[in-house]
DNA sequence: TTGTATGCGTTATCAG
DNA sequence: CTGATAACGCATACAA
């Protein structure tokens, strides 16, 4: 690969004069400038992004860190990231962790100059303490400055009106473990419940972990009864179609299902869910703009739209 | 963050004595070796990645493209090669592509100095001549020296041959557009009834372009008999149990479904449906050592395991 | 308007 | 065994 040395000597000008075309050409005779340019197309020239990256102070490059835990959920972001992120010239370094630890390890691993900023996606475990230029997207319990999260309160509570709308007023939430989202996720589930004065049941409520299946068959054997499920992902809701299927209860005629995460709608699906939804081209225009730092900084809390299934 | 000279300073010796205690100590005496140690533990020094890649030739990042037809399909090589490339110090720089041209504007773009080798994965379309470092997975029509591609012959002559030895003798192929794996699929899909004197019937494979679910309409319009069902794909496989399903055919009772790259099983799957899957460690193995030059060169076929649903 | 010189952080060469 | 010093490729302040 050429370098700008080449440009330079077969321009018949200075280093300096090359790359002042080449980035904001301010001051350049224009008889210097078509110079460099045709020197740089004859050679195919372009700049060496390490070499930038070493000059600046910045390389371009931004970590993004995927929660496997809810892999086909995380990874669905990528593309809208990768997306908007290429509009300025912006690359995404992946990583995977399934843990603080690896998120950590990963960060340590990316933070050595490689990334300007990082972003961890989807981790549904406790996380470190961050530092200030690392975004988290929909994290339970970020810890962070910088983080897009859900507001599952307002979630539930759209998922209840829903389907007590549509007729069911049994309703059975299948809830995060104890934390922050689950309270919120509560909290909503709740509110919809009272606004149209249906008593709340706890024994309708269950934690999908460790297992979701378990919790399903725990619910159906206690016999409490429901014709409406909340459930926190699609992958949740594949799993509570199987596991109802199997207890001879018929999706959505008998029992209807509502993820309060609809991200990652699987092409060609047998039957579609109504969920909430959360717009990934917004969601990666709002990373973008706290990376780049063009954003008011503080925590953001976004809404989902409601999509019938 | 701190830098090679702070530790310098700290220590009392020289830069150079610092990057030779920390890469290779060789010929160091025991009291400076230490005295860097110390340092760089007080300073939480770690070697600036960017600066290294442009004094030693090598940037340690791997440039991967996903195709984005099938997304669902290629991102589910990611975890598996992230992981494997980690282990080697090697980074993933992503990015999507959904034509010829997006790739070769992923590929200029990622080729200036960022990357030591790029990789494509799961492209359908015609890919363009590419530089000996890149190399092609699951790519159709795979021009370059480097590629791992799949046996589709072996793979349809086995779904055949696992149908059949069910009972099913109609065998249906969706097939992909005409093209050199086309014609391999076609191939195995016939010996695979060869074999069991089952005579070919034309009027039963059909194109999965543009679309599975006209091409299966079509088919199943045409009034031609058929028990069992080749497809390319998951995603294809749910397009047909879709559509089957609007023609009250029962999957598997009435008609038995077998894709023919069974990567991505998704979770909480209702049906599992029998596949030819391809291993994706091995695969991720194979990739590395093309990459880092340590495999015999030339373009690698791998057959996939039969997996009963 | 242009060229020179210096810095970015590291590795490697070569004297000492 | 160690320390200066020159690359690596580019950006930029400064001088001309």
């Amino acid at each position: 690969m050429a370098n700008i040395n080449d440009v330079s000597r077969l321009a018949r000008v200075s280093k300096a004069t090359v790359s002042r075309v080449l980035s904001g050409n301010r001051g350049v005779r224009e008889e210097s400038r078509q110079a460099v340019l045709k020197a740089v197309q004859a050679l195919n020239y372009q700049p060496n992004l390490i070499a930038q990256s070493l000059s600046g102070q910045s390389t371009g490059c931004v970590g993004v860190i995927c929660a496997m835990e809810s892999m086909q959920h995380a990874v669905n972001y990528l593309p809208a990231l990768e997306k908007q992120f290429r509009r300025h010239n912006k690359h995404l370094l992946l990583r995977f962790a399934d843990s603080a630890a690896g998120v950590e390890s990963a960060i340590s691993s990316l933070g050595r100059g490689l990334c300007d900023a990082m972003i961890v996606i989807g981790a549904r475990f406790e996380l470190p303490k961050l530092d200030g230029s690392v975004v988290l997207i929909d994290c339970l319990n970020a810890p962070g400055a910088y983080s897009i999260s859900f507001d599952h309160a307002f979630a539930a509570e759209t998922a209840c009106q829903y389907l007590i709308s549509h007729g069911r007023r049994q309703l059975a939430l299948l809830n995060y473990p104890d934390g922050e989202t689950a309270e919120n996720v509560l909290h909503g589930y709740r509110r919809g419940l009272e606004y149209h004065l249906v008593p709340y049941n706890r024994r309708l409520v269950v934690c999908r972990d460790p297992s979701p299946r378990v919790a399903l068959q725990a619910l159906v054997n206690s016999g409490a009864r429901f014709n409406g499920l909340l459930v926190m992902n699609q992958a949740d809701a594949r799993e509570a179609i199987s596991v109802l299927h199997a207890y001879r209860r018929a999706v959505p005629d008998q029992l209807a299902i509502i993820s309060l995460d609809g991200a990652a709608p699987l092409p060609g699906s047998l039957l579609p869910l109504p969920a909430i939804e959360y717009p990934l081209e917004k969601l990666a225009e709002q990373a973008l703009e706290m990376i780049t730092g063009h954003s008011g900084t503080g925590p953001l809390v976004i809404r989902g739209d409601l999509v019938a299934g």
